[in-house]
Order: C-alpha cells, then sequence, then structure tokens
DNA sequence: AGCGATGATTGGAC
DNA sequence: GTCCAATCATCGCT
C-alpha cells in the first residue's frame, strides 16, 4: 500500500518514512493548529503530531509530510487540523488516484508497527529529501521574538511558560523558540557568561585605574594585570 | 565561488 | 533538565 502525499504530489510506503520520533515530529506541527480559527482544545495536551497524522489543505487531504533529514515544516500553508469524526469520512488517494480505506490507513502509520532499526536504516539523503528547502521562521514569530528581547535585554532568558506562549504566538515550536533565543543571545555576546566576563573585565580595569591614580603601585598593577586580563 | 545571515544541531558544563 | 560555544547547513546576494 502507497500514500500520496498532496504536499510533495508523490507516494510513499509508509516503511520509506524516514524518522518517526519526537524530535523530527515536533518541528513538523502546521502553524494553524495554533491559530484562532482552529479549535484547539482538543488537541491542548498534544505538543506534537506523528507523520502520517492527516491534514486539510485548500480541500485536499494530505499526510503530514515525510521528516527527512534537513526537512522544513512550511509554514506558508494554511493547514487544518482534521478532528476524527471527519477524518474518517474524509478520503486520500493512492498513487494511482484510487480512494484509501482511512482506517487501515491511520493502523498502518502508527510509529509503533515500525522497530527503530526499521525507521533508522532508511537513506536520509535520497533524491526525495534532496529537494527540501531550508527555510526561515515566519515574520510573525520572529518579530514576537525580537520584541521580547528588546524588552528583556538585561535577562533575555524566557521562563517556559513564556517560550510556550511566545511559540504558540508564532506559530513555531518551542524547541525552535529556545533555538532562536540562543543563537539570538549568543550571536548579540548577551549569554550570562560572556557578561560575567565584560563585567569582570570592567570592574578590573576600574580597579586599576583607581590604583594607578592613588599611588605608583606599578609591580601590583602588573601582576593584577597577569592574574585577571586576558591581554 | 565567496560571504553574511540565520536556523538547527552537538557535546560538554552544571 | 537548561544553557553554552562551536559548528553545520542552507538561504539570498554579489
Amino acid at each position: 500500500m502507497y500514500y500520496y502525499d498532496t504536499t510533495s504530489n508523490q507516494s510513499y510506503h509508509p516503511a520509506e518514512y524516514p524518522i518517526v520520533n519526537s524530535t523530527y515530529t515536533e518541528s513538523l506541527i502546521p502553524p494553524n493548529v495554533y491559530g484562532s480559527t482552529y479549535n484547539y482544545s482538543n488537541y491542548y495536551n498534544q505538543n506534537y503530531f506523528n507523520v502520517g497524522d492527516q491534514y486539510q489543505y485548500e480541500g485536499e487531504y494530505a499526510f503530514l509530510r515525510p521528516a527527512c533529514q534537513n526537512s522544513q515544516p512550511n509554514y506558508n500553508k494554511n493547514w487544518t487540523f482534521l478532528d476524527n469524526s471527519s477524518l474518517h469520512s474524509s478520503y486520500t488517494l493512492d498513487s494511482t488516484g484510487n480512494s484509501l480505506d482511512n482506517s487501515k490507513i491511520n493502523a498502518s502509520f502508527s510509529p509503533d508497527n515500525y522497530t527503530s532499526t526499521e525507521v533508522s536504516n532508511q537513506n536520509l539523503n535520497s533524491t526525495r529529501c534532496s529537494k527540501s528547502r531550508k527555510q526561515l521562521l515566519p515574520d510573525e514569530a520572529v518579530d514576537i521574538m525580537n520584541d521580547w528581547f528588546q524588552d528583556h535585554i538585561h535577562n533575555p532568558y524566557p521562563t517556559m511558560e513564556e517560550k510556550e506562549k511566545l511559540a504558540r504566538l508564532g506559530g513555531i515550536t518551542v524547541k525552535q523558540v529556545n533555538a532562536w533565543f540562543s543563537n539570538r543571545r549568543n550571536r548579540s555576546q548577551n549569554t550570562k557568561p560572556k557578561r560575567i566576563k565584560r563585567a569582570i573585565e570592567q570592574e578590573m580595569n576600574e580597579m586599576i585605574h583607581q590604583l594607578s591614580y592613588n599611588s605608583n603601585k606599578t609591580e601590583i598593577i602588573e601582576k593584577f594585570r597577569r592574574t585577571f586580563m586576558s591581554n
């Protein structure tokens, strides 16, 4: 049995789906499941979705596409998650355009049906996956995180609750929020270790300055410099 | 081809 | 578990 993925217009055997674990499926959350037009309450405690979960896009049904290495979620499409009732009344096409039995599909797509060996043996660099493109985070997500960063410039460390809120508002995952803040702090020299290092150096410089004004203590100053300064 | 920007990953510290 | 620095990978641009 093959499955038709309307996001890539390709058919796959279920065993070809290369990665079924939380690390990759977490990055495949369609953004609009958090949106205002979506009744999110039924899935409030579900923070990731499995490869093979079914979604509706512009009237067409599609499976969540496979999590190839370096694959990125498609943030630009207006995904709608199908709840269980509509899932069973929907249809899906196979490689020849025939309708498939959804109850069989859902059973076959359970990650438990495949061993970790089967999954890890898949070739992540197959031609099917090589077309994946690196995508930027949604502008809205970056804007929201940038605002938060500027508002907390002296301690840019969101709590877990704040990370979840930023992720929800931006339509991205908490993992992506973590990576964004880590990169942002590091690249703006605003991590705690770097701030501490700068503060120590500044204090050392001030002490050197004071010593040099108060009396002639060249020897102490040089020892101080050798001990605390990097150059 | 080279480069800067950016998102993701990794191994280690704690 | 979180956070870090370093690094990788891919984008757009020239």
